[in-house]
DNA sequence: TAAAGTAGGTACTTAAAAGTAACCAGTGCA
DNA sequence: TGCACTGGTTACTTTTAAGTACCTACTTTA
């Protein structure tokens, strides 16, 4: 067993246990599922969206998964949900005050990322040119 | 079936077909398992650190799941591995420029984070204080 | 002689997450 | 009349990830 006063504060505890002592990592397990930082990206390009807007245009995802992402959001109060009681009902997802919050981190994570992947695309089509050469010989 | 063509760059795609389409989720898919952000924390702030070592600072992980997760990271590039093959063996892992690189990323992370958290600790003893109050009536 | 440490690998089990399908109430539309 | 739309919920199944335990080969130490 982990002693947690021995744990430095950003770890990550083991799994049984004593989970949320670092922030860092509650953080990322709201983003880190499937559709989590795409149903982000919706709301945060396309502004406000109701439910079934939302679910058509991630295309793919189920509803049971879409709610509960949605009410994770909204319980870490990165999602505002409107509801209204008409007949059908009215519900209207939209990115909350601490989801435009994340925009500078996420931001600095996708030019970090696509540097990434631009550098490793070049490493991939050199390493093919290379075999190319080779195989001339 | 979800077309690619018609999905936004920073999608995270089905679970089942096409994942690597968003560079983002690529990098968050790396971080986001248990450990992974603590395997990180260890080698940024204690230095080089041999498997050995690196299981006991990491109390509680397995031998099998620290090896995974170095195995990752060294595929990323976001950890050296250097491989001594002395008797016995000894291998030392460090800290490769690309983990470096996440550092301001993971430090504005760690600001958010921080703040999102006193935030709700501070909500919570608002809420507490008012329960108190209304069964003092 | 036997245990402990080196850096893992392999097989099996378990638990959590995700997917699938059916269903709800109430109304509009053909 | 019967289907589709609204925003979900529930039960069931499948997939995936993680945990546990045991194994290697060689050396040092008690």
């Amino acid at each position: 067993m982990v002693t947690s006063a021995s744990l430095p504060k950003t770890a990550a505890p083991g799994p049984g246990g004593e989970r949320h002592e670092c922030p860092v990592d509650a953080v990322l397990r709201l983003l880190m599922g499937p559709w989590t930082t795409y149903i982000l990206y919706v709301l945060r390009t396309q502004g406000p969206r109701r439910f079934g807007e939302l679910k058509r245009e991630v295309g793919g995802i189920s509803a049971k998964v879409l709610t509960e992402r949605l009410r994770m959001l909204e319980e870490a109060r990165l999602v505002h949900r409107d509801y209204q009681a008409t007949i059908p009902p009215q519900v209207t997802y939209s990115l909350a005050s601490r989801g435009a919050e994340l925009n500078p981190m996420l931001d600095a994570l996708k030019d970090i990322a696509l540097r990434w992947q631009s550098e490793d695309a070049q490493a991939v089509s050199q390493q093919a040119m290379a075999s190319i050469r080779q195989a001339a010989e």
